[in-house]
DNA sequence: TTTGAGCCTTGACCTAGATCAAACAATGTC
DNA sequence: GACATTGTTTGATCTAGGTCAAGGCTCAAA
C-alpha cells in the first residue's frame, strides 16, 4: 500500500456524479455523455463493521470503489490459518473485471460506504472508453506494488519491523488525506483491532501486541486508548520498519 | 503466479511479428498497420544466467517480455535481506508503463531473452491502441492475484508446504507449456537454485534443502540429480502445499 | 451494579526455522 | 592431477515468535 501515497492522486475514484467524496473532480477526461450510462448503473451500498461483503468463491455481480471507511480482502486456508491480502481504504477499487467470482473474503472492518456498478455495464463501458481502462491499469499496477512491498515485509521482517511498517503505512494513507503533522510528530488512529493487524502481518495477535508495547516503551510511538498513537519522530519509526529511507513519503 | 495457468492462454506476448515463440499467435485482434509502430521499436536482448538487467532505482527505458529463459524481480534491504518479489517465465511482461525508474533488481536466473521496446513510443501505442492496454490490464490482474497467492504462501505457510507450493506453482506453470504427465506422474526441471527457491519462499537455503529431503524422504517427489524432480502424485503434493484443492489446475 | 462480550495485555513455555559450521559433489582452471 | 569455485547437504545449537493460559479494561445490556 505504501508506494500508492506517491503518485498524486489526480482523479482516485472510477466514479462519477454525486459520490460525496472528490466530488466532481473524479474524472477530469469524462465527459457528461460517457459518464451516462455510468451513472444509470451506480448505487452506493453501506455495510456495518464487522459485516462481510462477499465471500471467496461467490458470485460477484458488480465492481466499486470504497467511499468512506475499510475494508479488508483475506484469504482461508482450510484449517483456518488466514492471512490479509488487501486492505481498502477509501478511493480503492474492489472486484475484477472479467470475473464474476470473488477470489477472496471481503469484510467491513469499520462502517463503510461503498459506490458500486453492476459488472455488466460496466465492462462494456470500459470497451467505448478507454481511459477508465487505463486509469484501472495505472490503480492496478500501484496495487502490484505495495502488493510487492508487502510481500518483503511477509517474507523478511520481523515482528517488531513489520509493527512499525504496518503503522508507517497506515500514517502515511491517513496523511495523504488530512495531511495532519503539526511540528513534525504525526497523529494516527489504527483502523484494525490486533487480530486484523496479526492477520495483515502474518503474525499471532499477542506478538502484535507485545511489540506495540515494546515500541512504545522505546518512545517509537505513544499511544492513548488503544488505537490512537503519535508518532513523535517519523524517520525513527521509518527505522524501525527497516525501510530504505523515506519509502518515497517525505522528500 | 498460480493462478495465471487457469486463464486460458490466448495470446501471450505483447509483442509481434518473428518472436521465436508463439510467433503469430500473438495478437488476434492486431492488424498490420496497427503493429507497424511497435515493429520499429521492438529489438531483442540476451543475458546470460547470473546477470543483472537492471538495479533496483537504475533507469529503465524499456518494457518488454520474456521469450525464452527465467527472470526474477528481487528486493533488498539495506542490511542484504532479500525477497524475490516476481518470477518472470517465458511471455511474462516487465517493465511499468509510466515509471522510468525500476522498482526492483531484474535478474536473468538462466540464459535469456527479451523481446523489448523503448517504453516512449511503446506508450503511445498504447494510447491509440486501446486493447494492447486492455490486454496489459488483464496481465497485471493476473499478477495481482498470484503476488495474493505468494502473500498467503509467506505469511502463513510452514516450510514444507512452502515447498510443496513452489514445486506446484513452477510444474503447473511448466505443464501448461509442455503437457508432460506422462500416466498421472508430473515431471519438473526446478529453474531455480536453492538460494533463489529462499528468496521466492522467504526461508534460508538451508531450510529450503532440508524441507526437500524431508519431501524426498517421504516419497512426495523423485529427484535425479539437483534439479529434475519426478511427482508420482500431483494431489499428494498439493495436499501438502496446504492449498484447497487443486488451486485451479486439475479439474 | 452486575454480567457479559470484545478486545487487549502479559507471563511461561515450546518449537519451527535460523544460524553457525563442516563437508561433499560437480565443474572448471591452471 | 591439484585446486578453487559454486551449489548443495547435513549436523548441532540457538532464538524469535508461536502457543497456552490468565487477567484487565470498556462499554452495553439486563
Amino acid at each position: 500500500m505504501s508506494k500508492t501515497a506517491a503518485t498524486p492522486v489526480k482523479f482516485t475514484h472510477i466514479q462519477c456524479g454525486d459520490c460525496p467524496i472528490r466530488h466532481r473532480a473524479v474524472c477530469a477526461r469524462c465527459d457528461d455523455s460517457e459518464l451516462a450510462s455510468l451513472e444509470e448503473t451506480k448505487y452506493y451500498r453501506s455495510f456495518e463493521a464487522g459485516q462481510t461483503i462477499v465471500w471467496s468463491g461467490d458470485r460477484m455481480d458488480f465492481v466499486g470503489s470504497v467511499v468512506t471507511g475499510i475494508a479488508t480482502l483475506t484469504q482461508t486456508m482450510e484449517d483456518g490459518r488466514r492471512q490479509m491480502v488487501g486492505l481498502l481504504l477509501p478511493s480503492d477499487f474492489v472486484g475484477r473485471p472479467g470475473r464474476d467470482t470473488a477470489a477472496y473474503d471481503v469484510v467491513a472492518t469499520t462502517d463503510l460506504v461503498m459506490c458500486c456498478f453492476r459488472k455488466k455495464p460496466f465492462e462494456e463501458m470500459m470497451l467505448t472508453t478507454p481511459h477508465v481502462g487505463q486509469r484501472l491499469l495505472e490503480m492496478t499496477l500501484d496495487e502490484l506494488d505495495a502488493a510487492r512491498e508487502w510481500m518483503l515485509l511477509l517474507g523478511r521482517k520481523t515482528a517488531r519491523e513489520k509493527i512499525a511498517s504496518l503503522i508507517a503505512i497506515i500514517a502515511r494513507r491517513d496523511a495523504s488525506l488530512k495531511m495532519a503533522d503539526s511540528g513534525g510528530s504525526v497523529v494516527v488512529d489504527l483502523p484494525l483491532t490486533r487480530e486484523a493487524m496479526s492477520e495483515y502481518l502474518g503474525l499471532t495477535l499477542e506478538t502484535v501486541s507485545r511489540q506495540i508495547s515494546a515500541l512504545r516503551k522505546d518512545g517509537i510511538i505513544v499511544i492513548e486508548g488503544k488505537r490512537h498513537i503519535t508518532i513523535p519522530d517519523f524517520e525513527r519509526l521509518l527505522e524501525e520498519a527497516g525501510d530504505d529511507s523515506d519509502g518515497g513519503f517525505l522528500v
